[in-house]
DNA sequence: CTATAATCGAGACGGTACGTCCTGTCTTATT
DNA sequence: AATAAGACAGGACGTACCGTCTCGATTATAG
């Protein structure tokens, strides 16, 4: 999660090296300028220059932290998507709702907008990004789901897991259909997503699955 | 759907062209051109002069007929979108998987990996391009839909529409349901879409909606 | 003299071809077209479809007529020499004082001191265009020198010529000295050609040439 | 003389400057490249990308010190002309013949041929261009003929200046004139400066003035 | 009166250079 | 060692002209 890019080997070593040790402020300013280059820019005007220029630093410094402006921007992204929680609402419904809303938001965000599909679309070649933009932005999300399908459980919604392959493939579908729903409805349909839209797609997804005892 | 950009108003227009009439052999060097491009290097590497180069032609051919990159793309994709078919397949099973699979193979394709998410990436800016890309990709896709919905109508597997604003909200449910998590799938979390995820899938989705007869 | 160039063979052949004429109203809105451009642009903003659209005409037209832009501005300029005349004011000095005040006053048009130096430059490249800047432009103002010495040996102020190599050698270099000297006051120097100047300049020429017998 | 251009101040500054400094190399390299460019291609044919290539540098870097072609080349062909010298022959004569043939045989080099008239008609429209030419190119030249003057007032060849003013526009008339009429004979009327045009050419001059104790 | 033919306008075409912008690396002096 | 500053090689951008071409329309002479 952290910038770590760059250095030596990081877990092995808590390096207490010899010179000026990198400054942590530099790494929330450059986040931070990131965001905001994005959200004012777009991915197509965001220039490693520019976010330089804006957190105050070099470029150097810049370079010296993230390959390229694709990891920066995974990085600077992570952070929004570290903030998504699933908090137990009482019932599946009411948490699937809520995630949805939590997601939806997100996704409205301008600088959201301008980096999720362009980090996607960019992932689909460089191999590494991918894996990159998997654990720190796809990862959290699915968690969510695991989550509220571990909380349904608990509250007997859904009868327990017994084959651990199936379920693992039951999360990835109902993740693949909620975030691509979302996602196609906002930024490439480009229409809201309001609360009536969320009932009705919540009603829609628990329909669909008969393991659930409701 | 033809290349028409640039020109002062073409349909209320039978303008006999004053000078030399632009070359239908370039439209097509070109679009052809920059899917080869587009598969080759990715959305990244694409670059106008390049696919001058390729299509055997000079880069102002290319910026009379498209302002820029982006939409030129739209255009070379478009062609790709518009060959999907819903064929009737006899049920709705059927025809649900054959659409998916259908759309799934198109995304399969290295060009339009390259392309598609940039593409939406890039609309989430720029107003004109969003509305270009409705007409010429989503539409086309969309109405596979509505196709398919009316063949089943048809077929008595689904009660006939009678609010004509509730089948609609329905239609685009359903149409960012089924794309939105196919591309996700296939772009986002880059897990290939099988024979069987296609039947798991649409099996699902025909749970989702009681108005099916089935 | 006439913007010939390009055509079948011209002399031999009053050829009244079969087809439609070329306009003559064409060939004079073009050079003044030309001229105008030149004046207001310089040489270096002067191009083809600029000159095409003041004059009317479309760049074919042109360049049915001129191989290229420098063959053009000779034409162009051409004009503006041949109406140099050595008027016979009485005495050497007299007339040497109106030709050079003639001269500098063509020099300092806008036109000229765009065209002028920057068609000797290309002329020193191509021997083509230098023959033909030689004829249509450097000949009319050597005619001055050779009408005025002939004058000057009419009224007795001259000795005949005896050696007529000698003269044409001497006739170079009188050409060369005023042309030069003129031009490179104002064209390099920058400094204006004042009535007292020229006086001074006669003077310092009639002084070097000890055959005149004042 | 230096390549001084685009910089902040430059005399009033012992501005150590922060960044990276420029490379010398580089100015030499690209200067050279530039004669050498001139003198295989001509004026027409210098091109700010060839240039760039042959000296082995990017376009950028020729751009941070030359705002165009103009400056570029008239500090490039600066270098040449700071190379003239007056030797005192021991009579004026003779150090005239000197002069002369020293500033011909730079004329006849291809560069100088290519660069020289061309720069005098750019600097015609562009009064900045002027004065760069006038103190990088005309100056250097000027100089000598004020040395030569001093040296032949030294050796009491010529009366020694009484008014300042008139010595200054006497400089002024026969600069115009050395200069002019041999540029135009090379450059113009394209013929050769021999030895025996050098020796009637200073004999005129001196002729011409009656300041000289000869 | 109809071919035939060269001209005209318009504007598309392949090509080249332009001058700008951005990338990612480097070289300084400073901290 | 890391920093700010900024020069550097390289490459794509979108524009502007060049000189050629392909159109339909015009305007002359020749049959």
């Amino acid at each position: 999660m952290a910038p770590t890019t760059q250095q030596p080997a990081e877990p092995a070593a808590p390096t207490r090296g010899k010179g000026r040790p990198r400054s942590a402020a530099a790494d929330l300013a450059i986040l931070e300028a990131t965001r905001q280059a994005l959200a004012e820019l777009g991915w197509g005007g965001l220039t490693m220059g520019d976010v330089a220029t804006r957190a105050g630093v070099a470029k150097t410094t810049l370079y010296r932290r993230w390959p390229s402006k694709n990891e920066l921007v995974v990085d600077a992204m992570a952070i929004l998507f570290d903030q998504l929680e699933v908090a137990d609402m009482g019932s599946l419904q009411a948490d699937v709702e809520a995630v949805v809303a939590q997601f939806a938001d997100l996704l409205s965000r301008p600088e959201t907008q301008a980096a999720l599909l362009a980090l996607f679309a960019e992932g689909s070649r460089d191999p590494q990004l991918r894996r990159r933009i998997q654990e720190q932005i796809v990862e959290p999300q699915k968690v969510l789901v695991q989550q509220g399908r571990a909380n349904a459980q608990a509250r007997g919604e859904m009868v327990p897991d017994e084959d651990e392959h199936a379920a693992c493939e039951e999360i990835d579908i109902i993740f693949d259909t909620i975030a691509g729903t979302v996602e196609h409805r906002l930024l490439v349909s480009g229409r809201p997503v309001t609360q009536e839209w969320i009932h009705r797609f919540a009603t829609l997804l628990l329909n669909a699955f008969p393991g659930t005892t409701c």
